[in-house]
DNA sequence: TTTGAGAGCTATAGTGACTATAGGTTCAAG
DNA sequence: CTTGAACCTATAGTCACTATAGCTCTCAAA
């Protein structure tokens, strides 16, 4: 049995805001749903899932254009799951590509700050070293 | 003796692009430079290191606003630099929550992807997890 | 039956820090 | 003098929302 909801109840058992979920809807990735004579949506339980599942893997990190194209890779239950498990496994490899640069940038900055004598600014390390990249112990990559 | 120079090479010697050069002008970050007779900016070198210390902050993942306000403590070399290690400290922070954060994402995502066995949609483990907060390890928080 | 609050509606603009494009002008080398 | 690279402005696009303004709808209490 569908339960038929507002989008205020949609966005609540999603864990989106209201203004997320009209976004997806005008973004394509989630159907326009039926209205009332009043013109408010309404959504069932499918709906959803569907938000559930778009929130679910926001929160991993997911990008929309990914999330897109899991949804369209879930629809089919008998279609192997390489696929999936390849943007999954992308993902993840992602986030530790992320994960070693923001370790090389730790460790930069903690020497900076490390470095610094609480003087007065022109003695100061921090604004030595971003003054001057020479000064950085390796060749920290951009911020990711 | 400053050398004069145009805004290419003004960007390539910082490490900016011509177009994030005029970018920094236009929010206010740098000032508007001397024009040639033919409306062409002019640089001259202090307006390179202070190109060359915006990039270098931002490669270390310090924001504008933050720039803008380490750009103004720099200014005054008798100053303390108390303020100026807050904000180093501060992003330092920032960034070791960052890292914490990407972690738990990295667990959750590498045990997901361990967890496939590789066959249909319909028992793939990933779309399992994604549809249902609950088999999630922990409680993951929002990608940062 | 009225009324009022809260929820919903659309359309548009703003966020950060650029990047890209279009359509024009200037400069420097040959 | 010509040509082509580099410069100029203004505007729109990126990502994934978030916020605002100014409405309309719904539903429970009085």
């Amino acid at each position: 049995m569908s339960m038929a909801q507002s989008i205020g109840d949609a966005a609540k058992r999603s864990g989106c805001t209201v203004q997320t979920v009209r976004y997806y809807e005008r973004i394509g990735l989630i159907a326009s749903p039926v209205r009332t004579m009043g013109n408010q949506r309404v959504y069932d339980d499918n709906a959803v899932d569907r938000l559930s599942f778009i929130r679910h893997a926001r929160t991993l990190g997911f990008g929309l254009d990914a999330i897109r194209e899991l949804l369209g890779l879930s629809a089919d239950p008998e279609r192997s799951c390489a696929e999936i498990d390849a943007i999954a496994t992308s993902r993840l490899e992602e986030v530790r590509e992320r994960i070693r640069r923001l370790k090389l940038l730790e460790a930069e900055l903690a020497r900076m700050v490390r470095a610094c004598s609480q003087g007065s600014v022109a003695e100061c390390r921090v604004v030595q070293v971003l003054s001057d990249h020479g000064l950085c112990a390796a060749d920290h990559p951009d911020v990711a």
